[in-house]
DNA sequence: ATATAAACTTAGACTGTTCTAACAATATTA
DNA sequence: TAATATTGTTAGAACAGTCTAAGTTTATAT
């Protein structure tokens, strides 16, 4: 069994990772708020456990062991969110911390109760997938909104780099999953959108907000 | 705020207390499972603290603000009880070493939506009472089964020392809260119980059974 | 291509929680 | 009450996880 700061180390890793799933000592250091050495040095237990590939001065990397622990971790956050969400009537913007402290329980009874009571659920309250038993991911691709042209419907799928303020703000515009957008226009010098749902005719969303929702074309 | 080892002392100190609130440096060893020169120096930190006084070779004892805190912790522990119960659909036989963990987390928010969704319980599964928002605790005093006399009948309001296997014990022979048993005789050698509740007219219950069966006479 | 900057590593220290070994005080019992 | 057992304390070590300071390697830029 692993540490509950092993854990966030893993978890972090995996969260971090981009397509050829290497990540900086760095980089990890700034999204853990903990300073390299320390970094390091967890890094060169994390491999001789192994569950991270660590050479002096190469970028880091998780090693199918390590994937499969990370996203069982992850599952367990992800499984908890929608449970709060579902179950307990939370609010999106208000679940990730407290999926943060569950998902280091150890209780397998427990995370397969939520999920029984779930039904099972591949998605998170902010569309993310969750991880199948094994650790799992199914990756599926999305469109950023930002990508899209105007004249395009599309289905928001899911929303990334969620903050609170960002979920707030999403709240505020009654801008949920599943909803269906329409893009009226597009303005080239800002890249924003105006665009069209529920009773609005008119929203305008900058680009950093449409670069953070997720779409399927419709 | 005090860590998850701290957390644990203080409990093991409220649960531990006797009449006079006196615990002695060896049974909270006993109980933690970690060795006295350890919790020695644990509780000269609490005492820095102000949640414990301690005098060399004299008893320990919570101040009022331990005695506070170690409520609030036991608050946490028998909402989560009442919540795997009633709203998860957990045996309560299943619900310690889960709330266990959940005791320890650190979201006001979620034991308040708990708190809610049961509808503010004074007690958990297994009839203790939870203590209030300021962890003052309502004690309420129940006699033990093993107290009673041959004739009388009585409502089952408590169980203590519940271990794993008491409690599936009591589930085979479907002994529950607020069950109502009729006492028809009692042994003098061994102090053994034949009773009568539900449709079975004449169960027998040790002594170590029946002092483990809090209830009120009716 | 060399100087500078950024990223990474090593070394060593500190805190929290645990332990064992040895010693001291209190309690029990013969 | 004196010997013995139990309980409690002190001292010192160990491990996990964190840090700072200093040095090394790789990347960037002039």
């Amino acid at each position: 069994m692993h540490s509950y700061t092993e854990e966030n180390y893993l978890k972090a890793l995996f969260n971090l990772a981009n397509d050829k799933g290497e990540v900086s000592v760095n980089e990890l250091s700034k999204r853990l708020e903990i300073k390299m050495p320390t970094v390091n040095s967890m890094m060169k237990k994390l491999a001789d456990k192994k569950l991270v590939f660590y050479e002096s001065y190469k970028p880091l990397k998780l090693t199918e062991k390590g994937k499969k622990e990370a996203g069982l971790i992850i599952r367990k956050h992800r499984l908890t969110e929608m449970f709060l969400v579902q179950k307990m009537d939370f609010g999106w913007e208000q679940v990730h911390e407290i999926a943060e402290q569950i998902e280091h329980l150890h209780s397998p009874h427990f995370f397969e109760k939520m999920d029984e009571m779930l039904g099972y659920p591949t998605i998170d309250p902010h569309g993310s997938p969750i991880p199948d038993k094994t650790g799992k991911i199914d990756w599926v691709h999305y469109e950023k909104l930002s990508d899209c042209k105007a004249g395009d419907t599309v289905k928001l799928a899911a929303v990334i780099h969620t903050t609170d303020d960002f979920l707030k703000f999403l709240n505020s515009r009654e801008l949920q999953l599943g909803l269906k957008i329409k893009i009226k226009s597009v303005e080239i010098f800002d890249g924003s959108m105006v665009v069209a749902y529920n009773k609005k005719t008119a929203e305008t969303l900058s680009h950093t907000v449409s670069e953070r929702l997720l779409v399927e074309k419709i």
